[in-house]
DNA sequence: CAGATCAAAACTGTATACATTAATTTTAAG
DNA sequence: CTTAAAATTAATGTATACAGTTTTGATCTG
């Protein structure tokens, strides 16, 4: 664990003048925030795990200025806990808190379904079940990754309805919603979700609001019960370790 | 408008040793945070407001690292939007914005009565009723306490769920809707909003839950519609004038 | 060897410095 | 005069320094 402040020469630093913009300057909070985002939904960093931030800063090679701020917007969301002077940790919800998540995202994909109707176009529906299809396809590999794309399946369809601020709810209960399936959630939990979105699509495009309520509905529960019981916590990993995966965000 | 960067010293400075701790410390960005958030709500930061860091900063005595971290929580929950390297504003939602914003919190606001019946005990009744005595107290005097009042009381709804992440999409929701309502709304638009408090309170004491939902509805389309015509935007004033009233929190 | 004690190390909270980018004003040209 | 370009100022993005707090770990005691 020697991490002394030199180190953080891995991506902004060298001896050439022209180093520094790594992602064209300006950015590097969002993409540490949204990079820890993406870590904690995928279950590469459980829930309870301790985001120091000058290590999280090294791993990114960033200063921890950068990296306090994309903290103070996922404790905002709820995926982060931190208590005032303490290390800010993965958030890690109780049972009690799981359920209370998920009877609020039902609540909401209610009305993502409501204002949904007769705004549905066909190319909406295409990108339905491309969706799904891409849900199969990963079905067979990994597990985090088919967490992350069932909750894109509802991402996508909250989107549909334009509301930015209903987007930006659902976008909030889907990625607690995986952070709690990461911690209580049994393996192969997401299998059978995938019948249920297509189920769900036929009656949208039957244009069948009610039977299409009753399914959302019945597939959130069927998600939140599914994994309620099953404690089957996962183990350590070196935080650097983890987050080297989630460095190289794109681009050169 | 001359704010060199010598005067900050009109909060923290001092020959004194012992200032520093204004509010026990560890808490800055906290404070500042609520204060700002009180500022907009109250409408005492009219929308399109300009934030500049440091001015802000200088207000409270604090540097542009605290109010940094505050103004992104703001601009998380949608009160104030940022521009990459632009200052940040008080937000200044469209008709479109407003009116997709009130939808979700119709639907937020049904899910606070769900949860709430069978829940409701007499002190809950107690407090409600207390509260809109004191709207209707305010009712003749400021109007933006008014507007923050009948906010609350929605607020306080939600709080009797126990449901944190319903209690803060609300919270949200209701900041955001004083917000819509000093931009757009007339004067005065809050007052008939009593009654209909006093009503939906009824209709929850006698377990009567659909009842209740319409009263909530009708009651929350009556906000959003009183107010939007008139577009009487606030005229300007200095920021460092409005902020001085938000400095001194409660302690010494 | 368990448990308390205290010092070193690790972190957070906050301020400040500097590089860059946006806003504004000045200057110059048409 | 009006408008475009250049220079100036203001503000943000990021790194770093330092004070104060928590955590860790080592040492001492029963």
């Amino acid at each position: 664990m020697i991490r002394r402040k030199t180190d953080h020469t891995d991506i902004a630093e060298g001896p050439g003048p022209k180093r520094k913009r790594a992602s064209r300057a300006g950015n590097l909070a969002e993409h540490v925030y949204t990079s820890l985002r993406r870590a904690i939904i995928e279950q590469a960093l459980a829930p309870g795990t301790k985001l120091p931030e000058d290590s999280v800063g090294t791993s990114f090679g960033v200063s921890r200025t950068v990296v306090r701020s994309a903290i103070v917007r996922l404790v905002a969301e709820g995926l982060v806990v931190q208590q005032p002077n303490m290390r800010a940790t993965v958030a890690s919800p109780s049972l009690e808190e799981a359920r209370a998540i998920f009877r609020v995202r039902r609540g909401l994909e209610r009305m993502v379904l409501e204002e949904l109707m007769s705004r549905l176009e066909p190319s909406h529906f295409a990108k339905l079940r491309a969706h799904v299809t891409s849900e199969e396809k990963a079905k067979r590999h990994a597990e985090p990754e088919s967490i992350r794309l069932s909750g894109e399946f509802h991402l996508l369809l909250a989107q549909f309805t334009g509301n930015e601020l209903l987007i930006r709810f659902v976008s909030e209960v889907v990625s607690r919603g995986s952070l709690i399936l990461a911690l209580y959630g049994r393996p192969h939990s997401s299998e059978c979700a995938v019948n249920e979105h297509l189920a769900l699509i036929e009656a949208l495009e039957h244009g069948d609001l009610t039977e299409a309520a009753r399914l959302m509905d019945e597939h959130l529960v069927a998600v939140a019960t599914r994994g309620l019981l099953d404690t089957d916590i996962k183990r350590e990993r070196s935080l650097q370790d983890i987050l080297s995966a989630y460095r190289p965000a794109g681009e050169a």
